[in-house]
DNA sequence: TTAACGTTTTCTTATATAGCCTGATACA
DNA sequence: TGTATCAGGCTATATAAGAAAACGTTAA
């Protein structure tokens, strides 16, 4: 099995509140945005094209765009170097930072019929509707994630708080998969 | 009926996936 | 002008955050 992520979200909270637009101007080597009329909060890259970093007045913020764990931790930690650098805060608080959603891809070995696959996981736990969205949306209640599953064996889970919840969730699709279109 | 207040929803970001639609461009 | 192709946007999913708008309820 090789489940890939694609994203990683986490948060965490600075425990105080911030000026963002002092923030703004102080954080001068990071690539920034800012525009309260169309969204409160500030955006924040430490490196081009790397996850990007939101923040909020109250001192809680949140990273998208980590494609590991690794990354995600990493971010948080080097924001919070630069806070500290800045005179912003005095030394890097605890912020209670974790991941709360990992979206990761993975592959069935062969196409799927998903009219059959969503007669046999049944309506409570499928939606699928092709005129509306052409994957199956599969939610198993033993686990905290969804699964979208498409035609062709290509299968994206998220809602995952972590990368074992996800190859759980795959796990218990194939295992379903197997049961209601063998062969 | 209107004001005041409380609750709920929407917005934004990242990301994969695939089908459909629309608009732009190229060519006959 | 008509057709073909391509790109981009929208659809849906999860999650955090908080402001603002859109509701619903209650009282005067």
């Amino acid at each position: 099995m090789t489940i890939e992520i694609a994203n990683i979200v986490g948060s965490g909270s600075l425990h105080r509140e911030l000026k963002l637009e002092a923030l703004e101007s102080d954080l001068s080597t990071a690539y920034l945005e800012h525009d309260p009329s169309n969204y409160h909060g500030l955006y924040v890259r430490l490196v081009e094209d790397g996850p990007l970093i939101t923040v909020y007045r109250s001192g809680k913020y949140i990273v998208t765009g980590a494609t590991s764990f690794d990354e995600l931790r990493e971010t948080s930690e080097v924001f919070l170097r630069n806070l500290v650098q800045l005179g912003i805060l005095d030394e890097s608080p605890e912020t209670g930072f974790t991941a709360q959603n990992v979206v990761c891809t993975e592959e069935l070995p062969s196409e799927v019929d998903l009219t059959a696959l969503s007669i046999g996981l049944g309506l409570e736990s499928v939606e699928y509707e092709p005129e509306q969205f052409p994957g199956l949306i599969y939610r198993p209640t033993e686990l905290p994630a969804v699964v979208l599953v498409f035609a062709n064996g290509k299968v994206v889970i998220t809602g995952a708080p972590d990368v074992e919840t996800a190859e759980k969730t795959f796990e218990s699709l194939q295992t379903q998969v197997d049961r209601y279109l063998p062969g």
